[in-house]
DNA sequence: ACACAAGCTGAAGTTACTATAGAGTCAAGC
DNA sequence: GCTTGACTCTATAGTAACTTCAGCTTGTGT
């Protein structure tokens, strides 16, 4: 298949198929006469992967790591699930420093009476004042 | 005060300081005659604000707008709390994301009983054949 | 024969910075 | 007066994961 036809299979962009292949998560294929990209049904089975890999927020360096182990056959998958393991542990995370953000802001949100003038406006005042606790978490890559 | 001692007040980066001038965020400030930036109290109060914001997770756009509706002075602040209540639904749908990607994830990582061949690996079955539900979710800026 | 869709490459734009290069400024010490 | 070192300046490139664009070639339908 060409590259139109395996992007709408694997539900992405033709420009996102070849930006993969440049990123080296997906192998460049054969090529017609013409210079136009074949497609088999690995690719499309490896595409689908990597782009459930990304709907489950996975880095590309994340999901390199998983191909490189997927590809390693014959190993027990302990590897696998230790990228898998951080990877939860990821969101986890992300989770929990939204929930404290979530918080401070309602608690921000609660200070403005809305037909006050912009002077006496409360969020202001604190988005003005308040202490950040620590520098925010660079931690993960979700965001 | 010159540029590094803004940034220390505020906690962040000189270089910081000069992206969010180039930006629009931060006014242009005076400069002595060697050329050197040179801030008053007005700055640091500003930057302040600008660097919670960021901790709150809002984007630069958000912050502009924030911004532009404080400098109208006068105002009644309608306006600041659509801002504020946009973004907490922001952070609201975000956390429900992660909320189902973490499901998913532990869903997937149940399938694997780690001491078991690449081959028969649940964790990459489930990713190679599962289908996310609909495209996912670029409709917020927090990752 | 000719239009139009789909493909190709390479480069630039996005967000919010960080990092680097190479130069200039300033205060202190000798 | 001169040097050292900390600080500052501008401009440019790099980061992640794409998207968009310009300009060209190939394939398909009538």
């Amino acid at each position: 298949m060409k590259i139109g036809e395996l992007a709408r299979n694997a539900q992405c962009t033709v420009e996102t198929v070849r930006y993969y292949e440049k990123a080296g998560l997906l192998a460049e294929p054969a090529r017609t006469g013409g210079n136009f990209r074949v497609y088999g049904p690995e690719h499309l089975e490896r595409l689908r992967l990597i782009r459930n890999c990304r709907a489950l927020d996975m880095s590309h360096e994340e999901i390199h790591a998983l191909l490189k182990l997927a590809n390693a056959a014959g190993d027990d998958c302990g590897a696998i699930n230790a990228v898998f393991d951080q990877h939860i542990a990821h969101v986890d995370t992300r989770i929990g420093e939204l929930t404290q953000l979530k918080a401070q802001l309602s608690s921000l949100r609660q200070r403005c009476s809305s037909d006050q003038g912009v002077d006496a406006c409360g969020i202001l005042q604190g988005l003005a004042t308040m202490e950040t606790g620590q520098q925010t978490g660079r931690n993960t890559h979700l965001g």
